[in-house]
DNA sequence: AACACGGGGAG
DNA sequence: CTCCCAGTGTT
């Protein structure tokens, strides 16, 4: 069996991404490196659609390198909130730092200096180089590794170190020597197409692939098989019990996690894990003499974690602030009284805000 | 080399 | 419901 001849490929996508790929997403048509890169980070585990309503906002709100730079951290949380992998906001900005004061405000379009960049990877350095200045290296994220293990009917383990850096290799060995800037843009972009709207992991679309005839786990006649499926950790489920003490004039007591771990550098209420569960949190309550009102418990799901959430909201008195350093899970120094307005500026993970939002209408619409 | 990190979209 | 996605940094 042949190996596909390589730049054959490389022609063939390229060719068939001017013809069938997707030329109107916001991020494209452009060599401004800022716009890429920022895309490149929002677009890392998380799907295009998704990206669409963040994006667009984003740089209206950080319109260049130097103004995402002078920004306070918060304000990017507060503008990352929803997406997710919070630690990609906080590098982002970290990034954005580095390039005004290292590199005079000019973002960088070579793989070399890209590389050195917090949260700048191989694929993500990859990718900005290739569009904005036309450098002849190759992607290689979870899209386009779907497509050359099918490609070659590859049946290595797909998250093995080996076979990723083997891959890497094989994938350069695709980009001729003489690809043109305008090849490695469209070719580049012609892998995220293809692997994303043809080469899907379930249901791949073969007859619209340029590739078909040469691809080796279509002439087995199961291109599914690759790449091989990975081993599925158990999923745990914990509970956790979030504390939202509220005044009487509506604000709410929120404090700022550690800057790793879930949820790093957002604002939350207090959050408790330990084993005590109800029992003691209620026990804890009738000590301190006040009232909650107990939500049913909110399901969380993550990849490999499933957190169940209980909401038990607080109402809280000036007369027992005294009392709050005391409340079990509060850090003092780390939180602060937010109105609801406010609050919903603020940097929270998706499942506060959708909480925080809900209360905020309930509120109102309940008030006189 | 293994693991942690979040949320949502697709089937 | 299950699966995993345009990955990177840390251990």
């Amino acid at each position: 069996m042949t190996p596909p001849e390589p730049t054959e490929v490389f022609a063939r996508v390229v060719a068939w991404q001017r013809r069938a790929g997707r030329h109107g997403l916001p991020w494209q048509g452009t060599r401004d490196p800022y716009r890429v890169w920022l895309s490149e980070i929002m677009l890392q585990q998380t799907q295009v659609a998704t990206v669409l309503r963040y994006y667009e906002r984003f740089v209206t709100r950080f319109a260049n390198v130097q103004a995402l730079a002078a920004a306070p951290l918060d304000e990017v949380l507060a503008a990352w909130s929803g997406l997710g992998y919070y630690r990609r906001a906080r590098l982002l900005h970290r990034c954005a730092q580095v390039v005004v004061q290292q590199h005079g405000g000019r973002f960088p379009c070579d793989f070399a200096t890209l590389r050195t960049l917090p949260g700048i990877g191989d694929s993500t350095a990859a990718a900005i180089a290739a569009f904005c200045a036309g450098e002849r290296v190759s992607i290689l994220d979870g899209n386009v590794r779907r497509v050359l293990m099918r490609l070659w009917a590859d049946d290595r383990d797909p998250a093995a170190v080996a076979t990723q850096r083997d891959l890497w290799t094989r994938a350069q060995g695709l980009v001729p020597a003489t690809a043109t800037p305008a090849d490695m843009a469209a070719y580049t972009q012609g892998l995220m197409d293809l692997g994303a709207t043809v080469c899907t992991r379930l249901r791949p679309r073969c007859d619209a692939c340029p590739l078909l005839d040469r691809c080796q786990a279509h002439r087995a006649g199961t291109p599914t098989a690759w790449p091989r499926p990975r081993a599925r950790a158990p999923r745990r489920t914990e509970r956790w019990w979030l504390l939202l003490l509220r005044r009487d004039d509506g604000a709410c007591w929120l404090q700022r996690r550690a800057s790793g771990g879930i949820w790093g550098g957002l604002w939350a209420p207090p959050v408790l894990t330990a084993p005590q569960g109800d029992q003691g949190l209620r026990a804890w309550l009738q000590r301190a003499g006040l009232t909650a009102t107990w939500a049913p418990p909110q399901p969380h799901a993550l990849t490999h974690r499933e957190l169940a959430l209980h909401w038990v909201v607080v109402p809280w008195t000036d007369a027992a602030g005294a009392a709050l350093a005391h409340v079990p899970g509060v850090q003092a120094d780390q939180g602060a009284w937010w109105s609801p307005a406010e609050a919903l500026a603020l940097g929270l993970p998706a499942p506060v805000r959708g909480w925080l939002a809900s209360a905020a209408v309930s509120r109102t619409s309940s008030s006189r």
